[in-house]
DNA sequence: CGAAGTTACATGCACATGCATTCAATGTCC
DNA sequence: GGACATTGAATGCATGTGCATGTAACTTCG
């Protein structure tokens, strides 16, 4: 790799960690202020609605997000805490938690969303990137 | 904003989400494990050596980074305590604090360094893209 | 069936972070 | 000069995260 490569590369780093800052701060901050979760919990209902069935094992909601098993596991226990989702057991192997959408958390997803798209189109500029090289 | 180019923001923040943690999760895990030191000291060494003088103020070096007043302060606080950086008291202004590299850090950051292009030659492609619209 | 290994989730713990506050030094205005 | 506001940095506190571990349920293999 040359030189100018790899000053290419940090230069690109550089733009990520600023971007990402940037734009996971604000996001957080806006839904906190105006609905009461944080970036992690939306993630987390925003999955739940991609689902059809707006059921998912806890462990398939792990592998959509970026947060290890025990943070996700918090992360549910809050949404059911604030009566946002159900933790129910699954029938076919009871060591499993299916979760499921309330329709609280539908709701409350349903107006957070709005304020993503809006922090979003506020920070970010449409145009797709192939920002990975490798996973 | 059209649905489309509404979309095709939330696919480029779910991109950046991915690259983000893939990124800094590898380039955090691989810092610790070879060099004792997490990537946001290692950014504060960055800062130092990118400086002509290997010297700056703890609001200056703030400015430059991502992380709060008191992260700051903290990292600082580790670093100086791992022998990599000294804080000295500013002749001009008695409130402000000047971080200066000391050999050890010069050298650690050296060597981490090579470890840093590595990760991020590891994840990341060349192209240089306008990723930010609005700060 | 029964023992050993594996999987799914929860939890204790350590730690980095942000917010609010504190404290000292500096600046401002009269 | 003296009162009040502002600034630079440190710190108490609450919180979210990852790692290691614990526990129950499932699987495999004899």
């Amino acid at each position: 790799m040359s030189d100018a490569g790899e000053e290419a590369i940090v230069r690109r780093w550089r733009d990520l960690l600023a971007c990402y800052s940037t734009v996971s701060c604000a996001l957080d901050r806006a839904l906190q202020d105006a609905h009461g979760i944080g970036m992690s919990e939306f993630e987390a209902l925003d999955r739940l609605v991609d689902a059809t069935c707006e059921q998912r094992r806890m462990h398939d909601l792990a592998g959509d997000m970026y947060l290890s098993q025990s943070a996700l596991s918090r992360t549910v226990a809050r949404l059911e805490r604030a009566g946002l989702v159900e933790r129910t057991m699954c029938a076919d192997d009871r060591r499993a938690i299916s979760v499921t959408l309330t329709e609280a958390g539908r709701e409350r997803h349903a107006q957070a969303r709005r304020t993503q798209r809006a922090v979003l189109a506020e920070h970010l500029v449409p145009e797709p990137v192939p920002v990975r090289a490798n996973a």
